[in-house]
DNA sequence: AAAATCCATATGTTTTGAGTATGAAGTATG
DNA sequence: CATACTTCATACTCAAAACATATGGATTTT
C-alpha cells in the first residue's frame, strides 16, 4: 500500500538525483531508504529511477510520477491549511436565524456586520423564522446559531445564552390622550387598565404575551384583549388604526406604520422582552464561536437599549 | 506525521457516520481505528468529527477535511494511472532523431505515423540533423532514438539495431550514354571507371563514401572523386547539371532535380547503405520501446527497399 | 431495569520501518 | 593498471507502531 512517507521520500531522491543526500535530507539512512523507494517502485509497477553509478535520475514514468506526488502533496498541504482555517472559524459557512421581532435590535444587525467584516471567507446564510422553527432547525443542524426571544420549548442540548433585557414601551394610537406626554416620560401600567390591548400571540408557549399578561396583573389589573394579531408588524398597524393599545420591546419602535407614540412604562418592574443567543454548546464549529464572541463583544455598547 | 493510511481510514468513517461499520469495511479491529483517527485529528490539530452515543458525524473543518481527502486520494490515482501509462508507453513524450538522409526511406515516415495512430497521448519531438550530432543528443538524453547510417563514433550503452541494407544506385546526368538503358537494368560498376564522381561526404568518420570508394577498388579502379558535397541533395543537383555520376541509396531516388538517371549496380556485393535503428537499450522509456516494436513490425514490408 | 449499541481505553502481539554492517559495481586517482 | 572512493543494494537486527483482544463507560432501546 503506498503511503506517504514513499511520496516524501521520492520527491527527496528526485529533488536530489542521489540517494545517499536525500537520506541525509530526510534523517534517515540511506538503506531504508532505498528499500522504502523500491517498495514503491513495486507498488507503482514501474522502475521509477534509472540507477546510474554516480546517483540516480527520473526514468519518463517517474517524471510523470514526480510531477503527481507533488500536486498530491499540494492538495493535502491545502487540506489542513483550510480544515485549520475552518476550525478556528475563518472560513466556511455559517448559517443563523433570528425572528421577525429580534431583527429590530441592534446587537443583531451590528454582530453580524461585524462579524462579516472580520470573517470575509466564512459565507453566512441568514434566516428569520418564528421561534419554534428556529429551534428545530437548530436541533437538526441546518443552523448553527439563533437570536431569538424565550422559545416554547428547548430541544436537549441546547443552550440558551441570555443577551440583554429589553425594556418595552407601550405603543399608543396617535390620536391617545396619553400619547401627548414626550416619549421618555414613564407611563404607569395601571394607567391602562381600561384600554383594549392588540396583542402578537405565538402559536403554543409562552413569550412576550404571557410576560405581558402577568405585568398587568401585578399592576393590579387584568387587560382586556382586543385582538390578537400574529405578526408584530400588524399588531403596530393595528395600533396605529386606533383600535387599542399594545406593549411591545423597544427596538420595535423603529417601526412606525403611521404616528405611533411609543411611551415607557412605570411601575412593572418584570416588563422586559429577553433577548437570547441560541446555539448547541456541544458541536460548535469554529465560525459559530467566533460569531459568539463577536456578539459578546458588541454587548458592553449596547445593553439595554 | 499524516499517512494515506489515515485519509482512508477517515473517508471510510466519514461515509459510513459509524467507527464501528468502517473498521468491518477497512477488515480491522474497532480500536485500531478509533485510535488512528485520534491521531489524525491530533495531527490536524482539531476534531473532525462529533462523537455521537450512536456513530458518529463530521464537524465543519471534518467536512472540509473530507473534501480534501477525497481529492488528495483522487489525485494519486490520475498520479498512477499516468504514470503506468506513461510506462507502457502510451502516453508521454518522444523524441526522434535522424539524418536527412534516412529520412526519405519509406520505413521512417511510415514507422512514426503508424506511432502516432497507434499511441496518439505520445508527444512526438522530430528532428532532423547529421549523424554526429544525432549521437551527442542521444547520449546527452535529448533524443530517445534515432534513425541513421552509421555513425563514425558509437557512444558507450549505445545500440545500433541494422534495420535493414539499402541498394545502392547509380545516379547519371539525363544526357549520359549509360542513362539509356531501363531503370531495372543493372549497370556493372567497372563501366563507371572513367567517370567522374560527385560524392556525399560527411565530416569526419566512415560511412556511405567509405564505402563506395571501396567497392570501386575491388572492382577493379579507383574513382576519380570530382567533388564532394556537404548535403546529398546537393550531391544531386551537380549530378543532374552534369558535373558527374554519384552513387546513392536507393530510397534517394524520390528526390530529383531534373531528369537524373537511377540504374542498378550489378557486380558489387559490398555496396549498400545499412540504416540503423540507434537507442541507449539500458534506459529506454516505454514510448521508446513501443516505437522499436512499431519498427520492427514495419520491416518485413519493406525491407530491401 | 436490563440489554444492547457504540466509542474509548488498556494491554499484548505482530508487522514493518529504520539502523548497522557489508557487498557489488563503477569511477576517479596515483 | 591497481587502489581507493563513491554510491546503491542486500542481510540482519532492533524498535516503534499498527493491529488484535479484552474491557469500560455512556447512552439508547426494549
Amino acid at each position: 500500500m503506498i503511503e506517504l512517507r514513499h511520496l516524501r521520500y521520492f520527491i527527496a531522491v528526485a529533488e536530489e538525483g542521489h540517494v545517499t543526500r536525500a537520506s541525509e535530507r530526510l534523517g534517515i539512512a540511506q538503506p531504508p531508504l532505498s528499500q522504502q523507494i523500491k517498495a514503491l517502485e513495486e507498488a507503482v509497477g514501474t522502475p521509477l529511477f534509472i540507477r546510474h553509478p554516480r546517483g540516480v535520475s527520473l526514468t519518463d514514468a517517474g517524471t510523470r510520477f514526480l510531477e503527481g506526488a507533488r500536486a498530491t502533496m499540494a492538495t493535502l498541504e491545502e487540506t489542513l491549511d483550510a480544515t485549520r482555517r475552518t476550525a478556528r472559524g475563518e472560513q466556511g459557512r455559517l448559517a443563523v436565524g433570528f425572528t421577525s421581532s429580534v431583527a429590530f435590535h441592534a446587537i443583531v444587525p451590528a454582530s453580524i456586520s461585524r462579524y462579516r467584516r472580520l470573517y470575509p471567507q466564512v459565507s453566512l446564510a441568514l434566516e428569520e423564522s418564528i421561534t419554534a422553527d428556529l429551534m428545530d432547525a437548530l436541533f437538526a443542524g441546518r443552523l448553527d446559531i439563533a437570536f431569538a426571544r424565550l422559545p416554547p420549548e428547548i430541544p436537549p442540548h441546547v443552550r440558551l445564552e441570555p443577551l440583554l433585557d429589553e425594556e418595552m414601551l407601550v405603543a399608543l394610537p396617535p390620536s391617545h390622550p396619553l400619547a401627548a406626554g414626550g416619549p421618555e416620560e414613564p407611563i404607569e401600567l395601571l394607567r391602562l387598565a381600561e384600554e383594549t390591548f392588540i396583542l402578537y400571540r405565538r402559536p403554543s408557549g409562552p413569550g412576550l404575551y404571557d410576560t405581558i399578561i402577568a405585568a398587568c396583573r401585578s399592576a393590579g389589573f387584568s387587560p382586556r384583549i382586543g385582538q390578537e394579531a400574529p405578526r408584530m408588524l400588524a399588531t403596530l398597524s393595528l395600533v396605529a388604526s386606533g383600535l387599542g393599545v399594545s406593549i411591545i420591546p423597544a427596538s420595535m419602535r423603529r417601526i412606525d406604520p403611521g404616528g405611533i407614540a411609543y411611551r415607557r412604562v412605570a411601575g412593572a418592574p418584570g416588563l422586559v422582552a429577553p433577548l437570547y443567543l441560541i446555539y448547541q454548546p456541544d458541536t460548535l464549529s469554529g465560525a459559530t464561536r467566533r460569531l459568539i464572541e463577536v456578539v459578546r463583544e458588541e454587548l458592553p455598547g449596547l445593553a439595554g437599549h
